[in-house]
DNA sequence: ACGCCTTTGTGAAAACATTCACCAGCTCGG
DNA sequence: CCGAGCTGGTGAATGTTTTCACAAAGGCGT
């Protein structure tokens, strides 16, 4: 097994969420044809996806729903719990808290930092705000997730690694810089809008592209 | 101008945003090389994203910071204004309210819609909560925001093609069938949770890759 | 004016990603 | 058992994006 692309693990998040409809419906087989209609790509894209890990399917056939999906779940490491710092008890952070999605695929938030003297001690979601001067290797962490203002991201990135997670979701606009062993993955709003201003600007409009959509 | 490609105008987003900085700073000229080292990418990655929209530097000097700030506003079209309508006043769409930046790069968020008969008649940040059904084309707005439970994605998603928008923003982790002449970003944090764990599940821990980040 | 240093813009090459096209394996009906 | 009809896996071809490498252009000191 080479190296998997960025795209490819996208791709595999995408099916795993289209097999639980699927599995929802009662279906029991899937052929990749089907599974490619429902995300606009291809089927040899999907075949090419998954060959990538092994061979889950069977000529003639398809892809046995179940089976798929525990082997996706495997892939993507969904089948462990991950423990989650959230540093950031504004907005943002209040909306992923409330959210109870990333609980349900193994991402449990279970601590809460912020910098605002007014906040700390309060409780967000059933946990206590702590200072960020508390955040330590104590914890456990696996990943850390940043939503606070600019401003303070990088400082906070830096208290995170050192605190010894293994991978950062920031959500402040900046380019943040962590150890090269440390995953990273930024998700930055304003340059999704950015990115739409820019299509509806275009003369002749937006016309499907290939990329991330 | 052939194509440009979905990671060239992301990329540009950088550049903007490390251009205002380098602006506060009070730099008058800023090279190709200064600018990709904020980014952690080349500079020829740099110069070859600009040299699709055309020439702004100088040779022997680097580019001259508050000149291709104005181009890059140009390019990305935020040099107006644009009407948004966000739909659903929950978490996310609160977090959006509040957060300013947007309004400070021409989007401006103009009307609140939600489902919930609870939360209609309410105001959120200077905006009052209308109901769906009121949604139309009157609005003139430009650019619809999804932030609804996942089921009512796509239901919203034809409101506001139905209203005229020609761009939507999609919080929802769900895949959404638009006419193609609409611009379409889909945000979908789960997947980014999915592909950080998939990154630290990997034997030998994660490596740095080419791809968005 | 000249040489030296810096930096852009850009063809060409390399790396990477997607699609094509076809073989192989499976089911089903007869 | 055989043929028809699907469907997965995959090497080869194609398409796209990034990187390389270098000519051209500018500033500066002397």
């Amino acid at each position: 097994m080479s190296r998997i692309s960025e795209s490819t693990v996208r791709r595999l998040s995408h099916y795993y969420r289209v097999l639980e409809e699927v599995a929802a419906e009662g279906k029991r087989m899937i052929s990749s044809h089907l599974l490619a209609e429902r995300e606009g790509i291809t089927s040899a894209q999907v075949r090419k996806d998954l060959s990538y890990f092994g061979s889950f399917g069977r000529r003639g056939l398809g892809y046995n729903v179940e089976h798929l999906r525990t082997e996706i779940r495997g892939i993507l490491g969904l089948d462990r719990r991950w423990r989650v710092a959230l540093v950031g008890a504004g907005h943002i952070g209040s909306a992923l808290l409330a959210y109870r999605g990333f609980a349900d695929q193994g991402f449990d938030v279970v601590a809460v930092y912020d910098a605002d003297p007014a906040r700390i001690g309060t409780t967000v979601d059933g946990l206590v705000v702590q200072p960020i001067a508390e955040l330590s290797s104590a914890g456990g962490y696996d990943i850390g997730v940043i939503a606070t203002p600019l401003r303070a991201a990088q400082e906070v990135a830096d208290a995170l690694v050192a605190a010894g997670v293994r991978g950062i979701l920031n959500f402040a606009p900046r380019k943040l810089r962590i150890p090269a062993e440390l995953a990273l993955r930024t998700v930055d709003m304003t340059m999704e809008f950015e990115s739409l201003s820019f299509a509806l600007s275009k003369p002749g409009g937006p016309r499907r592209r290939r990329g991330r959509e």
